[in-house]
DNA sequence: CTGAAAGCGCTAACAC
DNA sequence: GTGTTAGCGCTTTCAG
């Protein structure tokens, strides 16, 4: 360990006040200047100014400058996990378009939990940004239109709601019925759902898994309760699922892991069984990830459009923005399939 | 698409004035309810009061308090890049631990760029946050001293820095060397270094190619700059730098890539190209990351020490919130190996 | 083009 | 226990 030079704080700032006093103007000049109202102030003054805010260090007090005007130029996503790569690359969609606005972006975790996503909601979490992207897993409709936003909210993802906030939802059924008559099409029978759920209900689980069933009837084909595996949908639980089956002996012969990270995680966990993929067992994860696309072998995928998905969320939440008060809207893009390595060729 | 109810952004908000109002009590009263100011306040009084901020949903406007206390509550981790797993575990390391002293983690993006960097230590959008740790890339501590930070900054990672600012540090060299020796000890003899820098300096190219270059040496080998394959540390690169090689017919029989990411894409490259891991190239990553212990095969890893790297960092940063005004420190836990799949057994 | 006054919502410091 | 005063740093409004 080395120690070196001091590390305090830095100097107490400078004040817009500070600026006008070297600068022999008031503050509202001084304002004025910072804040390119051009018009207002000759080119000499302005000259003035800008030499005494460089000489005094001088920056904006964002807070202040809030708490008159009431907006930040920073937008929040709010995701449930910062581990997961799908978010990863979401928040940089989200940034890259934000920015072309002059809004930036950060990130927050909810922690998955209903009470977390109800809280960044709060006025008083809300309040420090202009606008909040959710990414929900917990919260729905009602959920959200209780909690009186203060600010523009857009939900994302997962679930179907209805009523009173932007939503941009994913294909699920859709989806899933895609990837199930995909891995039909091309032999399996016996499918596990890593994540999926039979129960009822418009969770990101139970829909995907709806979308499953209706492509495995429209076969005529019948779910089997012991191939749908509960639990999480990340790299351990992908690893786990495969693993309990076949140490039950339950036969497989294709996974559809409901994110691409559970599908990474069967992959390996096939992969340590000695099960090949796709010859002994076909796998299609969820999200068409850069992670998958770099899989061993690589990874076919729902492709929910993730592009589009975040032109829509930024789309919407620019026009709230702007003020518009028009009716809610649902926004639910196409999903498609990207085949690679980890399904077989040919049908 | 759908169209529902209208989607405004609520109820113009309470403010403590009006919750006073409500309970017939000073604004004062109402604070020190909000602020759990327990001992200056009757039960009796408090339970008005809490009626009414219930009744009118009154949130504390943080800016307001901001302003007048000059803290928020909010850490901010800025990185280069939201996509890499390897920050998104970090971020969920700090994020618990910052928890547990009630301090809130935001995640900022850099874009890796030096401008980027330093815009983020602007006392303008440092204001926001009570302090900043900063995964560095480009800045370094010349960087960092100039740009006065208003707020306690803890610089994390890579780059060799010595002056003034706190620095949690990564055992570049040692690591390297710790990875090349490994290899070598398993017969490997020419080695890739998928993000490799041949350059003089500090960045986290040049350092960890340097403890690589010393093993070499301390081998009686000599590094071979066709090996050395410059460029980024992402999937593509990794990727890109095992096709590479192949096509170009230059031989190597193990792949030391600096970051876990590279070293992914590296195996899916590897696999693409029908040559087996660990039997015909031997890999190693760097950074220990969850992906990585989940690769086809799994991926031996240099491990940095993240729990000690989060520790370090959190106790940096509350010490200096806490007022400590000693000398900057720097730390640099020592770095381990993490043995698995991609490299072969035995010695 | 420039400035003075008022106040955004909150809390520290001090009365009572 | 509770209230009053003052002011954080900025921008809106309106007067010059």
């Amino acid at each position: 360990m080395m120690v070196t030079m001091s590390a305090s704080a830095g100097t107490p700032r400078a004040t817009m006040a500070d600026v006008a006093r070297a600068a022999d103007v008031s503050v509202m000049t001084v304002s004025n200047v910072v804040n390119d109202r051009a018009a207002r102030v000759s080119d000499e003054t302005r000259a003035r100014v800008l030499a005494a805010i460089d000489a005094l260090g001088y920056q904006v007090n964002v807070a202040a400058r809030q708490l008159r005007q009431g907006r930040t130029g920073v937008i929040a996503l709010a995701v449930p996990d910062f581990s997961a790569p799908y978010y990863g690359e979401l928040a940089t969609r989200l940034a890259d378009r934000l920015a072309a606005s002059g809004l930036r972006l950060v990130v927050e975790r909810t922690g998955g939990a209903l009470s977390d996503e109800l809280a960044l909601l709060e006025r008083s979490r809300l309040s420090a940004y202009d606008g909040l992207i959710m990414s929900l897993t917990r919260a729905d409709a009602d959920d959200l239109a209780e909690a009186h936003a203060t600010r523009p909210v857009v939900a994302l993802g997962e679930r179907g709601m209805s009523a009173g906030v932007d939503h941009v939802a994913m294909d699920n059924v859709g989806g899933a019925r895609l990837a199930t008559e995909h891995l039909l099409a091309r032999g399996a029978r016996r499918i596990a759902v890593v994540g999926g759920s039979l129960k009822d209900g418009e969770s990101m689980s139970a829909s995907r898994t709806r979308g499953h069933v209706e492509a495995l009837a429209a076969a005529g084909l019948a779910p089997e309760p012991s191939l749908v595996i509960e639990g999480g949908v990340d790299l351990a639980a992908g690893y786990a699922a495969v693993t309990r089956l076949a140490d039950a002996g339950v036969g497989f012969d294709a996974v559809l892991a409901l994110t691409d990270t559970a599908a990474l995680g069967a992959l390996a966990g096939l992969s340590q069984r000695g099960l090949s993929v796709p010859g002994d067992v076909q796998v299609v994860g969820w999200d068409n990830t850069e992670s998958g696309a770099y899989g061993v072998p690589t990874l076919t995928s729902v492709d929910p459009d993730n592009e589009r998905l975040a032109a829509e969320a930024v789309r919407l939440l620019l026009a709230r923005l702007d003020g518009a008060a028009s009716p809610a809207e649902q926004v639910v893009p196409t999903a498609s399939l990207a085949v690679r390595g980890s399904t077989r060729s040919g049908a």
